[in-house]
RNA sequence: GGCAGGGUAGCUCAAUGGUGGAGCACUUCAUUCAUAACGAAGAGGUUAUGGGUUCGAGCCCCAUCCCUGCUACCA
């Protein structure tokens, strides 16, 4: 029985959250919840990006002090993760003391290592990635791709720099060979192509002028800030007590998985790993990336207006629900659709008719025949345990849900309605079984509907309102 | 432009070169323990297009058209 320390990736808190975030959130506790339950020592952690210079200019936008803003932007992530029932230990702020501590002594280390020099810059620089561009990358009105129509800052300055050219050749030895796993392969060629195309230096801080004095500073340097990517990543070692709590880091760090977006792989995948050996610290050992869900087929923007705020089908529709269409109706390693007409239709189907239907027709007839649930066997799926090793969750929930066919087409075939006495109580404690090892089996993915089943058919069983009330 | 991965039933996706499948949706039948649920049967396809290799191609080769991701040094 060891520890498995799992991220989810720090989201930006300059907006709401949105579908996307609810998505990595499942994926990630129910990776956690299926190692918990495989008695492991499971640390759970994300929390708030809350250094950019985006956050003050949105608080800006709000007519908000910086703190409150961030705050109030938080707090609505970790309400969602409550919402969706997912279970994180540690939710660090970045704008936590403990966390500049923890940032500094990184970059001190770094520095140490002789791999933080001066360079001065200049460049065009877009606030919304936080990124510099040269004029190539940029569209035909000189803006960036991913926020058109906003101008770019002409910048010029002193800043720090990052050898990341120096650990190129390692960087390449260490995800080739898996040391530090990439999942899914493509995503891992991705990377390595990226790696053998050359890397450059980056900087890794901002005057204080330009962060509006706002982020962690740079140790011995009044007048610049930690660039917010240094630090961001480095919330995955600060939140367990790197920098003031060595005892309790060492117990838990590397991570076991970083759980991310596609869109953040380079800073995962090159930066962070480059970082950490510059560091002599410890490389996490895998990463997981998941692709985006898109809403009624559309990409998810402001502009379009189509951002969907997952509180809504939660409400609507109740969380596990959302966490069963979230796992089981989209691949985590392709872009997903995500719509309430599609999620309706998979509630019915699946959790109205199947999983809900069968727990209600079997528990009526446990109760009128006084059946009395014996103890679960509590024994994992073969090829369930094969996928989750994979994050395959949509084939996991697939095998659950074939047991719950399987055990449908039973009943029709041994009709238990025309039988009695003997025969009647064994048929039924089948049944009871079959049950008993869909929700444990199930417990990882949908943790409300598992123990209210496991609660259900243990002792006396007796039949209860629908689970999943046909929408 | 280069590299990688795709295009298969209305939808989401499977198929070591050997009779193209599943789930959902749809139609019919049967049934009552169950949430108009479950079960059985059925319908639904020129596998993006055009060539080629092969006894045989969804799969291999060439060309073309689309989609997605990554990414350009020089000129």
């Amino acid at each position: 029985m060891g520890k498995y320390y799992i991220t989810a990736a720090i989201p930006y808190v300059n907006a709401k959250p949105h579908i996307g975030h609810a998505l990595e959130f499942i994926q990630t506790d129910t990776i956690a919840r299926y190692h918990r339950l495989l008695d492991e020592e499971v640390l759970t952690l994300s929390g708030g990006d809350e250094n950019a210079l985006k956050n003050v200019q949105a608080a800006e936008a709000a007519g908000k002090e910086v703190q409150e803003f961030i705050n109030e932007n938080t707090k609505l992530f970790e309400e969602l993760a409550k919402k969706l029932n997912v279970q994180f230990d540690v939710f660090q702020k970045g704008s936590s003391q403990n966390h500049h501590q923890s940032s500094q002594k990184l970059w001190d280390l770094c520095e140490k290592n002789g791999d933080i020099y001066k360079k001065s810059y200049r460049g065009l620089y877009c606030v919304g990635c936080e990124t510099f561009y040269t004029i190539e990358e940029l569209n035909e009105n000189g803006e960036c791709f991913e926020h058109p129509g906003k101008k770019l800052d002409e910048v010029e300055e002193e800043n720090y720099f990052f050898k990341l050219s120096k650990y190129q050749d390692q960087l390449i030895q260490i995800i080739e060979s898996g040391e530090y796993d990439i999942i899914p392969e493509f995503r891992k060629n991705e990377v390595l192509v990226f790696l053998k195309s050359g890397l450059h230096d980056f900087s890794i801080s901002r005057s204080n002028e330009r962060t509006k004095n706002w982020g962690v500073p740079v140790p011995g340097d009044g007048t610049q800030k930690i660039y917010v990517w240094f630090d961001a990543l480095n919330i995955y070692q600060s939140g367990i007590g790197f920098g003031w709590d060595e005892e309790k880091y060492k117990k838990y760090w590397p991570a076991d998985l970083h759980v991310i977006g596609k869109g953040i792989i380079r800073f995962h995948a090159i930066y962070w790993p480059a970082i950490l050996l510059s560091a002599g610290l410890k490389l996490p050992k895998k990463l997981f990336v998941h692709e985006y869900f898109t809403v009624n087929g559309q990409k998810m923007s402001k502009t379009l207006g189509n951002v969907y705020d997952p509180s809504i089908a939660i409400e609507k529709f109740g969380t596990d629900a959302l966490r069963y269409y979230c796992l089981a109706k989209i691949s985590p390693f392709q872009d997903g659709d995500f719509s309430e007409e599609k999620l309706v239709e998979s509630y019915n189907s699946d959790l109205a008719n199947g999983l809900g239907n069968l727990v209600a027709r079997v528990s009526r007839l446990c109760e009128q025949n006084n059946i009395e649930a014996g103890q679960g066997s509590n024994v994992w799926c073969a090829d369930l345990v094969k996928y989750m090793e994979q994050f395959k969750f949509n084939e996991a929930i697939g095998i659950i849900w074939g047991l719950i066919s399987e055990a449908d087409k039973k009943i029709n075939q041994d009709k238990p309605w025309e039988q009695k006495g003997e025969k009647l109580t064994e048929i039924l404690e089948d049944l009871v079984k079959r049950i008993q090892a869909i929700a444990f089996n199930l417990q990882p993915f949908m943790p409300q509907t598992s123990e209210k089943i496991l609660k259900q058919f243990s002792g006396q069983i007796k039949s209860n309102p629908p689970l999943f009330p046909r929408i």
